[in-house]
RNA sequence: GCUCAAGUGGCGGAAUUGGUAGACGCGCUGGAUUCAAAAUCCAGUUCUUCGGAGUGCGGGUUCGAUUCCCGCCUUGAGUACCA
């Protein structure tokens, strides 16, 4: 019997199904384990063989803990609303869910293939309305919800409006905008209803408000500071610009504090604890007020700061405004006035890109108006510049040169005096910024003073000026919470004169309408400005056709959408109870399961979903509606498992007269080929010839006629076509049905510079490590794998690779070996004529390679080493083999070990052994020490640390007996030389050291 | 610039309470089997001037360092005018 993997796997992949093998319950006497795969979004390309990577890590982790005897929860779904699709939709015409739902099957399919053991009952998807519901109830909670400082939670928003209509909000602690206007309750008692919801959107965890946002015109929608990398979008790499808008925003910035102290409660890797915290930034310093110096013309105003140097207020030369802050226009002087306006325009016009990519042009203009110092009460100019960021402190800066680089440089540049106020530095060449040997100078009563007392004392002094106060900042800023797109969660929101109102909870979900087309409406509103049928009737509690808005009863609805990591911000708790339709998952399961256990996900969603995830829990925590603070206990990042990229080269001439004239030729050449061009200018010659000759006849002879060069473009093929010794399928490649056209005219020159014709030569291609992705052809399809080698060999495989957490290339050749392995365990237990496997005694050898792999294999699961246990694996099995071992004692166990791994074989054979049930819920075998007792050791003699033989000597021999034996050994004397040793180390068990 | 991670054969990688560096696998070489191929099996495979040398480089601690300490270099990832 054969060992036939895609029947087997086939044939146990029905099983697990239909016998709902991985279901887990809700209510069991087992103690429970969260295992949790960060969720796929179903994109049209499917699956690359970097994908499972996490997957199978994490599934080898559940299946472990089943036989460890857990109820173990495993659950998988579909992030399914997003941009891709509907991108697609945009140019297809084809409603995004149906190309989600046909992505959704492809997915399905391809995860089934390689034998995950995920309960399949509690799928969730985030585009469906009956998951949408409880994202728009969460939503509508939000805005329900101040937060309040005083007890460090969010409470309900009715608590707010209670003490405002008894006391006013004066003795309010709350998290809200700045620059909320004091009123007393008979104030808020005579507000319009109007005026009372705006005072309260600027207490609301979620609140509408115009901010300065991220537009991406090619995206057609806002984006977050997370969706932006280097200044562009994350999706399709679009040009992003700043813009005032009104959207919804999150106040998560009321948790910048507790999601920073909760990071030291949770396993997670530093690397992502660091860039949660560099993204919360936190940084203590004080904030600062400088009056502005008024003339007859001007009211009087005050610039807030913040600072971290509070210590270096009196090397205060000039201050900073960024172009955009609300002051600018009202402090310029009129001689200033055409300069400033002059240079706020062309700030307005640089990108965000233009703006990070070029930070050494220096650029400002002066506003002609002076700020008095607190102290010296000297008059200060106010400048305004691109360096200092309005988003961020409060959009102005105290400018010390002497202690800041970038004040330093703004100074020199504009002629802008650099006080010195540090004792014994020389500032002539550059600021002084470091905090270290600090001590202040020609500042007053700061002199002489380190920095730790200067900043304490100039707090105190500014507080007694009233001008001032210690003040912790964050980075971590309001996120952006719509989106000017179809394919989202509706908000469940309508407006009435302007205001927002939520729709009652039992009227949810808001479905998504229909619309004609997925683009923005000609008015520039999002797309769902093109549904008909798009207004609440607060009458009917429906949605009901535009035509009826009266703004009496029916009011129009919110147009805008909920961005990616709405529903990916609480979807775990929802696979605690998928179905419950009436809340978002029951107290029960909510108290049985608590929170992940395990989370394993890629690294790129530090400061996205995991961020905006800790929130949501947070923010449920303190309103009760779950019992924990951190959703992910432990949270690992798989590395990316990069491709190997394949390359032709095709050859370019180049007129030697006009450097630009280049020419793509036809003739491609191969790797060694290539090199020698290049190197020797005899093949080069022989190489022009050719190409003289084979253009002879054409238009292009009169090109090639005159003197050029030969130069060499390297070019990506499919991987699909070439083997495992790097030769290239020319006819293959040829007949491609996206690439073959680019190749049909092509001639192919082999290693040893031939023209290929049949087999005269052979062509090689070069390689490089990529990234894996469709544009660089390299990608490996695991059907492929799953077909050739079966899912067995590609989940250990995968496994094998590396460390779990690195970046490994992947190379499909290397599968032979784990493979082999798999056919070679077959064999242990199957011979020509069916089961070989009996009740013999097992002899002490196979027991020893028994329990020390039951020992490896437990302790590399547990370290989450899962490639070193395919090794220990191999191992047993060639020591196995070697033994000749057929006893069920030891076979029997080594495939619950194995289990995990490889999952399919392991069930087939243990049917095979007899058994109906299947393997996934027996107990892990128990390691038993006893049978690793060794009676003697191999000691590795070394001299001066340097091992040169062994010795067998018995584990019970004194110290000094050992030194006797080694020293009487033939070999020690002959190291030894005559020589009388200094000293001779023996640890006992370990290895003896000779020095001298 | 800052933060984090990592540097070991031709390749993926193994070994850290300091104790035989290169397990396991790929690839390669030779052999067996075969008409031949596939498959399978066996042997070898860090370099070497055969003394030794050797885990990115230079120091240090130690009887002994891939492992610990100090200083550098390189690569990758993240972040970036954060006051």
């Amino acid at each position: 019997m054969t060992y036939n993997f895609n029947e087997i796997e086939k044939k146990w992949q029905d099983f697990w199904a239909k016998n709902q093998t991985f279901k887990a319950k809700n209510d069991s006497e087992k103690p429970k384990y969260y295992v949790l795969d960060m969720f796929p979004y179903p994109s049209g390309a499917g699956l690359h063989v970097g994908h499972p990577l996490g997957y199978i890590a994490s599934d080898i982790y559940a299946r472990y803990k089943r036989h460890k005897g857990y109820n173990v929860l495993h659950p998988q779904g579909y992030d399914s609303f997003g941009l891709p699709a509907e991108q697609y939709a945009i140019q297809t015409g084809q409603h995004p869910a149906i190309t989600t739902e046909e992505n959704i099957k492809t997915y399905r399919r391809q995860l089934d293939q390689i034998g995950f053991s995920f309960d399949w009952s509690r799928e969730v998807r985030t585009s469906d309305p009956s998951y949408y519901k409880w994202t728009q109830w969460i939503f509508i909670q939000l805005f329900e919800s101040w937060y309040c400082k005083h007890t460090d939670k969010a409470l309900p928003i009715s608590e707010l409006i209670e003490v405002f209509s008894k006391e006013g909000n004066q003795a309010v602690e709350a998290v809200c905008d700045d620059h909320v206007e004091i009123f007393s309750a008979s104030d808020w008692n005579a507000f319009s209803s109007e005026k009372q919801q705006e005072i309260l959107l600027k207490y609301r965890l979620t609140y509408l408000a115009e901010t300065e946002v991220n537009w991406c015109p090619a995206l057609g929608t806002v984006l977050a500071n997370d969706e932006i990398v280097n200044g562009v979008s994350e999706r399709g790499g679009h040009a992003v610009v700043r813009k005032k808008m009104t959207q919804w925003s999150m106040r998560i910035s009321a948790y910048a504090e507790r999601l920073l102290q909760g990071l030291n409660d949770i396993d997670w890797t530093d690397s992502l604890k660091e860039s949660q915290r560099n993204w919360i930034g936190k940084s203590i310093g004080a904030s600062v007020t400088f009056p502005v110096i008024a003339n007859e013309a001007q009211q009087s105003q005050r610039i807030e700061v913040f600072t971290t140097r509070p210590d270096t207020i009196f090397g205060v030369s000039f201050m900073t405004l960024a172009p955009e802050h609300d002051l600018v226009s009202k402090i310029v002087t009129d001689d200033q006035k055409e300069e400033v306006e002059a240079y706020i325009k062309s700030t307005a016009k640089r990108s965000e890109r233009d703006r990070m990519s070029d930070v050494k042009t220096i650029t400002g203009a002066f506003t002609g108006a002076y700020a008095e110092h607190p102290f010296s009460k000297e008059p200060i100019p106010i400048w305004i510049g691109d360096y200092v960021l309005a988003g961020y402190g409060t959009g102005a800066v105290m400018s010390v040169p002497s202690g800041d680089q970038r004040d330093y440089d703004f100074a020199k540049h504009f002629n802008i005096p650099i006080p010195n106020i540090f004792e014994g530095i020389d500032i002539s060449e550059e600021a002084y910024a470091s905090k270290d040997n600090v001590v202040i100078a020609n500042s007053d009563f700061l002199n002489g003073l380190a920095l730790k007392e200067a900043t304490k004392k100039v707090i105190s002094e500014l507080e007694k000026l009233g001008q001032g106060q210690g003040k912790i900042n964050y980075r971590l800023r309001d996120a952006v919470f719509s989106r000017q797109r179809y394919w989202g969660e509706p908000f469940p929101v309508y407006y009435v004169n302007g205001m927002p109102q939520m729709i009652d909870k039992k009227h949810l979900p808001i479905r998504l309408p229909e619309v004609e087309k997925y683009l923005p409406t000609e008015t520039g509103e999002p797309p769902l400005g093109r549904a008909d049928v798009w207004a609440w009737d607060t009458k009917k509690g429906e949605v009901v056709k535009n035509e009826n808005i009266d703004n009496v009863n029916v009011f129009p609805l919110e147009l805008n959408t909920m961005p990616g990591w709405a529903g990916s911000s609480w979807y775990f708790f929802r696979y605690m109870d998928a179905q419950n339709d009436e809340v978002f998952a029951s107290e029960e399961a909510l108290a049985y399961w608590k929170d992940v256990d395990l989370y394993i996900g890629g690294s790129e969603h530090a400061t996205g979903h995991l961020l905006y995830s800790r929130f949501w829990v947070k923010f449920l925590k303190d309103r009760g509606f779950v019992s924990v603070e951190e959703p992910f206990k432990k949270l690992i990042n798989q590395g990316m498992i990069l491709g190997t990229s394949a390359f032709v080269y095709r050859v370019v001439a180049n007129s030697e007269s006009e450097e630009t004239e280049r020419i793509y030729t036809d003739f491609i050449v191969s790797r060694k080929y290539s090199e020698l061009i290049l190197s020797d200018s005899g093949v080069a010659e022989k190489l022009k010839q050719q190409i003289r000759d084979y253009y002879i006849d054409e238009k292009k002879d009169e090109y090639f006629s005159k003197p050029f060069i030969i130069e060499i473009s390297p070019l990506h093929v499919k991987v699909d076509y070439v083997n495992t010794s790097d030769e290239l399928n020319i006819e293959g490649l040829r007949a491609d049905k996206e690439f073959g056209k680019d190749f049909r005219d092509a001639i192919f020159i082999g290693e040893n510079g031939h023209i290929i014709e049949g087999d005269n030569d052979l062509y090689k291609v070069g390689h490089e490590v990529e990234k894996m992705s469709k544009s660089k052809l390299n990608v490996v399809n695991p059907d492929t794998i799953c077909e050739q080698y079966g899912a067995d060999s590609l989940r250990m495989y995968e496994m094998f690779l590396g460390p779990l957490e690195q970046a490994k290339p992947w190379n499909t050749a290397g599968i032979s070996g784990v493979h082999g392995f798999l056919k070679k365990l077959w064999k242990l237990y199957m011979g020509d004529s069916g089961l070989k496997v009996s009740n013999v005694e097992p002899t002490a050898e196979s027991l020893k390679t028994l329990h020390k792999t039951i020992k490896k294999v437990e302790e590399d699961i547990e370290s989450f080493s899962f490639n070193t246990s395919v090794s220990t694996f191999m191992i047993a099995v060639n020591e196995l083999t070697a033994q000749k071992c057929n006893s069920k004692e030891i076979l029997e166990p080594l495939l619950i070990l194995l289990s995990p791994y490889a999952p399919h074989i392991a069930e087939e054979l243990w049917s095979q052994l007899g058994h109906k049930e299947s393997i996934a819920t027996t107990a892990f075998p128990k390691f038993e020490a006893k049978y690793l007792v060794e009676s003697s050791k191999m000691y590795p003699i070394s001299f001066n640390g340097k091992a040169k033989f062994t010795m067998e000597l018995p584990m019970d021999m004194s110290k000094d007996d050992i030194e006797k034996e080694v020293m009487a050994h033939e070999k020690t004397i002959a190291q030894l030389d005559g020589r009388t040793p200094k000293k001779v180390i023996v640890v006992p068990g370990k290895i003896v050291n000779v020095v001298g």
